[in-house]
DNA sequence: ACTAATGTATTAGTTCTCTAATACACCCAG
DNA sequence: CTGGGTGTATTAGAGAACTAATACATTAGT
């Protein structure tokens, strides 16, 4: 698993981490049930601290990205069938509400978000072969 | 103006004062160029430092929801015409994209992030009468 | 010009966040 | 049961965020 930290960005280290494991395992680079490299490995990788990286995969395994177990490692969670559709959608409740509130700002109309949404989404992964 | 906050649920008072603020105006409680109360006076009414509400202000002020001048006090901005449009999207886009990076980990579908947001929206104005 | 009201700037102290150093606990192959 | 590999816990220190105390600068009315 190949990541890039910057140490001077302002953005925690942690928080790069998690942002990019997100990132890969959204865009299906790393599948469900895959071993991630455990935190002294990519600790020495990336020059950090090995804490550094057991709290960003604690993060990651708090919202549900990865499962880690003692001993034997951390893994891509199986988060497609773990949560109830209902509960899936709770948590997305915060963030859609933020958005259409920053939209509501911006005098801008849910149908503008929509389209937005659309077209941010298709930037995200270009169905090239369909 | 009435606002509440509470001074030991973890979040900071200026953001607590910047969220009800932007909640007030987003729901048409503040209609563009009325006035807010000034600095001291919401300083006292609050029991907090008039740096904080200060801060608070200006972090308003730096998204575009108010306007401050010295001298004569701070009112709500005209936000829909101070932004183009492609500037008001631009804006919003990160939120846009941390959403949709947010249902993908979820398995859920652009679709249903739609739907999501459409009755989000209806529960935020309820337009009752139509 | 004066004055009262407003936002602005400087400084400081407390608390929290982030990272690190180090030691501990668990699991599994041999 | 032992050893190497794994995640976990504790402590600490540097830095940033937050709030406050205090003084300054600008505006508008008189």
């Amino acid at each position: 698993m190949q990541l890039r930290i910057s140490l001077q960005d302002g953005t925690p280290i942690y928080q790069q981490i998690v942002e990019q494991v997100k990132y890969l395992v959204a865009a299906g680079r790393l599948k469900s049930g895959a071993d991630i490299p455990p935190i002294r490995v990519l600790a020495e990788q990336l020059r950090i601290n090995p804490n550094t990286v057991a709290r960003a995969y604690l993060e990651l395994q708090r919202e549900g990205i990865v499962s880690m177990r003692q001993g034997t490692g951390t893994t891509v969670a199986e988060v497609k069938t773990l949560l109830p559709r209902r509960e899936k959608l709770r948590l997305l409740g915060p963030p859609a509400d933020g958005l259409l509130t920053r939209a509501r700002h911006l005098d801008l109309s849910l149908e503008d978000v929509i389209a937005l949404l659309r077209e941010r989404d298709a930037a995200m992964h270009p169905e090239s072969t369909r």
